[in-house]
DNA sequence: AGTTTTTTTTACAAATTTATTACAAAAATG
DNA sequence: CATTTTTGTAATAAATTTGTAAAAAAAACT
């Protein structure tokens, strides 16, 4: 989703390039950064210098299986770790060795059943006490530069009250902008930020975007008033 | 914690072995005992003959459904009912029916969280011998948005008064929306919380419902005023 | 003033996302 | 168990967004 220093690391232990392949793919995709392994001894290795956030790990694994791998990993770090099996039986294996895996998948399965199982178990700490209905993170958001007003629940600006329609790549330009308002954005940093780094694009597509953004929020495009150019640097938002 | 003579006793019912023995173990492990039952008779008997000190009880259940469980066993008796629920939907029949669950989870679940969640409603019930249950202020059966208005005993939906005649996919879909009008949901989270994670379908089927709730309370689907699309993110009911 | 560099503006095409439809499968009904 | 209704899927159409390129304008520099 977004762009947020404290990306979580998620050790994949699995011998199958395929899934492996399959679940870096999905992981990133959702912000997560990984981590692979590809046997047991490697896995343990990985774990306990690379301290990730979750463990996905097989049972199923060369020169060490995931079962004693679990074990070991459980000995020094207080990880959640996610097994993967292939049936149904082997649960029992999980359970009946004192291993202390936090939760299982059973192959195949849906990525996005695994997704929903990732989440739910990297939230373990955050306990509500309360019995009130768990709506997830109740954020109402929003970040308010002058005249400039933005709810990032709703995805809307407004510009002195009046809603303004952005398109998605418009808004996260403009949130980001404001998200450090008064502070010079290279052109370089908006692409890395809001198109990703990998994206190969032309740079000067930045100019259009903004140029698009102007043409709703600012009455004279020709004399922004919130949305500034500095020239030879890149754009800001005037917080004054 | 020593062993004490009053080790608590947890009864999980559910059908699924797997998840059965994932419990069964942590919760010894935590210094439970505990007693299974695989289906909704077995349930009640064991409850009723055994009193144990919390249920954990699944609403998927053969035989005889859980919340059906969960009513019978309150009848007689006064212990904390913990529900396990795959979809946001399944909430409101816990909480919404009287049933005097007290306290529910969601699939997936980590089990880190359920068994903080145990432990809550365990101390919970030791203080309240003192004082008398917490009357959960009624809740309020309606949702109204705009013109929108959705009766939740009846699942019946209005468009200015007009009875809306929606099927039993529609009404939820349409409730989620309107339970946090204003807010963008993805598709993906109407996924989960509609159809359940466990859901494998294709993400269009949003879509296609939100498609049909449309032909229903919009005057011109093409142009709608209620249940709204924003692009590049999914839909939301709007407020203002 | 002329030249260069940078930014703005515009128009168009490509890519992506959503809407619509029809049909089949599944579930509910009687 | 036949019928009706609901629901999901897939294919296509439609709409919108986005990127690119090219020209115009503005600013900076000699």
């Amino acid at each position: 989703m977004e762009e947020m220093e404290n990306k979580k690391t998620i050790l994949i232990v699995d011998d199958e390039k395929p899934i492996v392949d399959i679940l870096v793919y999905n992981l990133e995709k959702e912000g997560y950064n990984t981590l692979e392994a590809n046997d047991g001894l490697a896995a343990v290795d990985i774990a306990l210098n690379k301290k990730p956030d979750l463990i996905l790990l097989d049972i199923m694994l060369p020169k060490m299986d995931g079962l004693t791998v679990c074990k070991k990993i459980r000995n020094s770090l207080d990880v959640p770790i996610l097994m993967l099996t292939a049936k149904d039986e082997e649960i029992d294996k999980i359970l009946g060795l004192e291993l202390g895996a936090d939760d299982y998948i059973t192959k195949p399965f849906s990525v996005r059943e695994l997704m929903a199982r990732i989440k739910a178990n990297l939230r373990k700490s955050e306990v509500q006490e309360t019995n009130t209905v768990n709506n997830e993170d109740v954020k109402t958001k929003k970040i308010v530069v002058g005249s400039l007003e933005l709810d990032l629940d709703k995805f809307e600006a407004r510009v002195d009250g009046q809603i303004i329609d952005l398109t998605l790549r418009e808004f996260e330009v403009l949130k980001f902008l404001a998200s450090q308002a008064g502070q010079v954005i290279t052109r370089e940093v908006l692409l890395e930020k809001v198109w990703g780094y990998e994206y190969y694009g032309d740079i000067r597509t930045v100019d259009v975007t903004v140029r698009r953004i102007r043409g709703k929020i600012e009455k004279d495009t020709a004399n922004p008033k919130i949305l500034i150019t500095k020239r030879g640097v890149g754009y800001y938002i005037r917080n004054n």
